[in-house]
RNA sequence: GCGGGUGUAGCUCAGUUGGUUAGAGCACCGGUUUGUGGUACCGGGGGUCGCGGGUUCAAGUCUCGUCACUCGCCCCA
């Protein structure tokens, strides 16, 4: 125990039970998202560190606390993806894809921040997400959303979780909204907390969604940041807000929904719970039309989401569901040829088979009961000079013998 | 980064006001049955009590530090 190796903090392995959750959520979104016509891509997992410092925010806590940035050996400074979709709009411009819009991309993988670990907050989490570039119409919000809407309801959270959406407006409108809203604020100095103080110049927004009690008795009077938006910005929310009304898709406005990455604008939307203690997004995402002229791309809008994948799993109540399958055991070394050949045949037919390695006929069916296997089949001197082998169920404990040309058809047979 | 809680076998946990060889259940391995498992009975392995200091004749039990997990803040997926 003592001087064990373990994992760095915030990591987990994925063992067997995870790794089935994990496969089983990424299937699933991979099936729903190829359905909205999404296709599958991926993203180194580091990329040079200004894909996402220009990006993100320069003061976006992300940015300035939370990212895994070294130099590497060719004095390169790098960072591993605190994200997606920064990587995946890099990507569109190195690739020239531009040329393909629109653009539908389904990508999943790990992700990197620096933070506090806690349950649902890794510092090695995975995200699986979605992105749409090239679509300025309405209807890409609605697609979008409606896309993480029926991931939810297939893995069985959407009755754990609402859906909050919000404009957060142009980037122009916005930034006059900020500049109103600090000097709202300043009058109120010396009564807002001091995470909100610290907030007030580096991210003012967040103070919107404090928990204080003081900053919310404060942010009651503050201006809002919807009587700054612009006709095409409010027409917009509205736009996304009919369309989710017709596919009957439920949500809560919520003006005080804010993110915590720099590029979004206009439709920001997050699918919250109330499962996870401190946790509270399981999915989000929103507009970055400005995104990709800001990394030196074409003017290019795009919507996307993320989930976490870990918080998920925490919340939906996947049951791995074995296939059937077959243990074959070998009596005596002149049978082990015989049942190699006759465990690689059924594999082959895409029947899983096991085999045990050692041990007697006991130790062997005590092994084919651990791996809850559904039929053993028994093959030693016996059988081989009667040309059969016994097949066992092992549920009912019930055997027969079968004649060894049948084997095969027997076993699909049976597994059926 | 800040505050609270926890840390004893692979897992879930006992461990009395500090007292000498640290326990249970489950799991694992073996035997009863050397060609028949899942039940039963018997036996076995496995812990320097997260790690490191300190107090004490004596520490799993007290204390400090550290690491990890966890809860809240923060942040967010």
């Amino acid at each position: 125990m003592n001087n064990k190796l373990q994992a760095v903090r915030g990591t987990h392995d994925h063992l067997h039970d995870l790794m089935y959750n994990y496969n089983y959520i990424i299937n699933k979104v991979s099936t729903i998202s190829s359905n909205y016509g999404f296709k599958p891509m991926a993203t180194p997992i580091f990329e040079f560190s200004k894909v996402f410092k220009k990006t993100l925010g320069e003061s976006s806590d992300i940015v300035t606390k939370e990212m895994y940035t070294f130099l590497d050996k060719g004095e390169e400074e790098i960072t591993l993806r605190p994200e997606g979709t920064a990587g995946i709009v890099r990507a569109i411009i190195s690739n020239g894809l531009i040329q393909e819009m629109p653009f539908k991309a389904f990508y999943h993988g790990p992700m990197f921040r620096y933070e506090r670990p806690q349950k649902g907050r890794l510092r090695q989490f995975h995200q699986v997400g979605i992105e749409l570039l090239g679509v300025e119409k309405e209807q890409a919000d609605v697609e979008v959303i409606a896309c993480a809407n029926q991931v939810l309801k297939e893995l069985n959270i959407n009755k754990s979780s609402k859906l909050h959406i919000n404009s957060l407006g142009n980037i122009h409108d916005r930034k006059i909204y900020i500049e109103d809203l600090v000097k709202y604020l300043n009058n109120y100095k010396n009564k807002l907390s001091k995470d909100s103080l610290i907030r007030l110049d580096k991210n003012p927004l967040r103070i919107l969604d404090s928990k204080s009690d003081d900053d919310i008795t404060i942010i009651k009077n503050a201006p809002k940041l919807r009587d700054y938006l612009d006709s095409s910005s409010k027409d917009s929310l509205e736009r996304v807000l009919e369309g989710l009304d017709n596919l009957n898709i439920k949500y809560i406005i919520n003006d005080k929904l804010v993110r915590g990455l720099d590029y979004y604008n206009n439709t920001t939307f997050e699918f919250i719970t109330d499962k996870l203690g401190a946790q509270s997004a399981i999915i989000a995402g929103g507009r970055y039309d400005k995104l990709m002229k800001q990394m030196g791309g074409p003017d290019i809008p795009g919507i996307g989401w993320a989930a976490g994948i870990e918080r998920l799993i925490l919340l939906s109540s996947i049951k791995e569901i074995k296939k059937k399958h077959i243990a074959i055991i070998p009596v005596g070394e002149e049978s082990n040829n015989i049942c190699i050949n006759l465990a690689q045949e059924l594999r082959n037919k895409n029947i899983p088979t096991d085999m045990a390695y050692s041990g007697n006929l006991k130790k062997r069916l005590k092994n084919a009961n651990k791996l809850s296997s559904n039929f053993a089949i028994i093959i030693g001197t016996d059988e081989i000079n009667n040309n059969n082998v016994i097949v066992r169920n092992l549920e009912t404990g019930e055997q027969e013998f079968i004649n060894f040309a049948d084997i095969v058809k027997h076993i699909e047979r049976i597994l059926l």
